[in-house]
DNA sequence: ATTAAATATAGTAAAAGTTTTATATATAGG
DNA sequence: CCTATATATAAAACTTTTACTATATTTAAT
């Protein structure tokens, strides 16, 4: 029996879901997970426009995702806490599932949402 | 070394997450982790009208988060796959984690996201 | 056939998130 | 001081969610 989650912890993990909700993120989080990046090497990395990976970036340091430290003119990014790893693990965890056929994931409903790239 | 997580994964992933972002949802989710409920049963537990929750149910129905049978005039949601169990596990995880204090969350940057930008 | 119960669907307004373009800031090097 | 680089911030247009209110659908019971 699973213990129940409390409502404070809910509000926060709600919060910390959503904002990792989107696929540049995603790939944002799971880069950092390697070592601290900077702003630059995550733009570079996923081609990515300067503005959108700040705007990113901001977004996710405002909810305690990631954090950094300056030296000179450069940002190096990191992972704030330990919920964004096992999030990431979790991820990893359930696509070698996939991957191995031990789990089935009905993608039809996801497929055509109208999102492209 | 993490192995990287695909493309299509990530698309996927990015909406779940996204749609468990919503405090109401991961509550769902979690009471559904019980066993499979009606909407009546969801509605009253979490004191919610009941279009919101048919609209929650259904979004999540649409992202392959939640399934459901209909037996008369009621209808059974319960979780549609393991990926959403393993999120549950990890955030209880966390919240343990937490709670016990081996692991901080600053949940400063949190709370008052009202008086931004 | 009528009615009540359970649930779904539709319409809409407000809020939140996203993308793009433009501009500002701060630091390092000359 | 002047300039280039790295990054942040701002503003506007646009898209997606969310919440609310109203209504429709289906089944069960009378």
């Amino acid at each position: 029996m699973t213990k129940s989650i409390s409502t404070e912890f809910i509000q926060m993990a709600a919060r910390i879901l959503k904002t990792l909700g989107h696929p540049d993120r995603i790939k944002i989080v799971e880069f950092l997970e390697h070592g601290e990046k900077t702003v630059g090497q995550i733009q570079r990395e996923f081609n990515l426009l300067q503005p959108v990976t700040s705007q990113h970036l901001k977004v996710m340091y405002d909810r305690n995702i990631v954090t950094f430290r300056q030296e000179g003119t450069r940002y190096f990014y990191s992972l704030a806490n330990k919920f964004i790893l096992k999030i990431l693990d979790c991820m990893s965890e359930v696509q070698e599932k996939l991957d191995s056929g031990e789990w089935d994931f009905d993608f039809s409903k996801i497929e055509n949402q109208k999102e492209e790239v």
